[in-house]
DNA sequence: GTCTATATTCTGATAGAC
DNA sequence: GTCTATCAGAATATAGAC
C-alpha cells in the first residue's frame, strides 16, 4: 500500500495526543488552547479536529488510557506471593512505572476536575479499582499478622499519596538514583503499616 | 467617621480575595475568568481592578498570605521538646490546619504553575522554609538516635505529600472524625522514620 | 466605589478551498 | 489531510460617566 504524499493520518494522530499530554502536564487543560496543541503538532488549529471531536475528549482519552494502562501494567506485576512481598512489589512498581510517565501522573491527578460529569464518572471507576489493589493487600496482611492497619482504605490512600509525591521533586541525575528513592519510599511505607 | 454611603472598600476587597480563593481552589486559576469573580463578589468585573492590580496579582497575594499564615502558625505550634515530640506536633499541626483551610492547599499545592517567574521564586523560598522545618526535625531525631532516616530530605518530601493527601478525601462528617484521622496519619508517620 | 461601554486579543469550533 | 478564513462568544484590562 503506497502512502499518498502529505497524508499523515498515522503519525499526527499520536502527535496530537503526545502533545496535549505534554502541554496539559506543564500548563494544566484550562490553560492549553487548542491552537497551542496545533502549534506544538506544527498544524493549523482547524486541523486537530480530525483526531478529537473536540478538547474534553482529548482529556478524557488521555486519562483513559493511561488508567487502563495502568491497571493492566499492575495486574503484569503483580506476581503474588505474602503481603509484604506484595506490598514492596506496589511500591516499587507505583514509584517506577510513574516515574517514567511524569506527565501521565500529573494529569491523572490534577486534571480530574477538568473531566465533565460522564467522563469523571468512567475515569473514577478505573482509579478506585487501582486504589483497591492497594487495599486488598493491606487487608490480607493484617490477617496474616503481618501488617497493623486500623484502617486499610486510610492506609492505601495515604501510601498512595506518599508515592506520588515523588513525581514532584525527582528528577533523573539528581541527588539520588532511582534505585536509591525506590527503596527508601519502600522501607517507609514498610515499616508504617509494620505490626 | 462616618461612612459613606455605597463605599465598601474595607467589605469588598477581602470579599474579592475570597471570591478568588474559593473559585480558584474548586476550578482551578486559568479555569476562573475575572467576570466569575466579580460575579461571586456581586460586583461588575471592572470593579475588581479596584482591589487587584491584575488577575495574576491576586493569585500571587493569595499564596504569599497563605505561607506566611502557615510559617507564622507552626512556629507557634512548635513548643519544642524531644524529636518524636516535635514531629508528632508537625503531624498534627499540619493536618488540623490544612483540614481548616482546604481552598489554601489546594491552591498552594495546584497553582505553583501559574505564578509567574518572579512570584513563583519568591513563594519557592517559603515553601521550602516550611519543609526545612521538618528536615530538622528529622536530622534531630537522628543525632538522638529516636529515627532511623537515611536522607531526612526525601523522607520530609514524602511526610509532606503523604500529610497533604488527607485532604482530597477528607470529609467533616463521613466514616472517621478528624482526631482519628489525625492519630492515623501521625502513627504511620511515626513508625515509617523509627529507629 | 461601582457602573457601563469598549478596545483588543484570544477562545473552541466549523466551512470550504486545495 | 491540511490549509485559510471565519464565526460567535469570552477573555483581560481600561476609560469615563455617575
Amino acid at each position: 500500500m503506497a502512502r499518498k504524499s502529505g497524508s499523515h493520518a498515522d503519525i499526527t494522530g499520536p502527535k496530537v495526543r503526545e502533545a496535549a499530554l505534554k502541554l496539559f502536564a506543564r500548563d494544566g487543560y484550562a490553560a492549553v488552547s487548542m491552537r497551542k496543541i496545533a502549534a506544538e503538532v506544527g498544524v493549523q488549529a482547524g486541523a486537530l479536529y480530525l483526531y478529537t471531536p473536540d478538547k474534553q475528549s482529548l482529556l478524557y482519552d488521555l486519562m483513559k488510557v493511561h488508567m487502563e494502562e495502568l491497571l493492566d501494567a499492575w495486574g503484569q506485576a503483580d506476581t503474588g506471593g505474602t503481603p509484604p512481598e506484595r506490598l514492596e512489589a506496589f511500591a516499587r512498581f507505583h514509584i517506577h512505572y510513574h516515574l517514567d510517565r511524569p506527565d501521565n501522573i500529573f494529569i491523572a491527578y490534577m486534571e480530574l476536575r477538568n473531566l465533565d460529569d460522564a467522563n469523571f464518572a468512567e475515569i473514577e471507576v478505573l482509579r478506585r479499582r487501582y486504589e483497591q489493589g492497594l487495599i486488598d493487600i493491606l487487608e490480607a496482611g493484617n490477617a496474616s499478622g503481618d501488617f497493623a492497619v486500623p484502617d486499610p482504605k486510610l492506609a492505601a490512600m495515604a501510601a498512595i499519596s506518599m508515592l506520588n509525591g515523588v513525581t514532584t521533586w525527582f528528577r533523573d541525575g539528581g541527588r539520588l538514583s532511582r534505585e536509591t528513592v525506590e527503596t527508601i519510599y519502600w522501607d517507609m511505607l514498610r515499616k508504617s503499616v509494620a505490626a
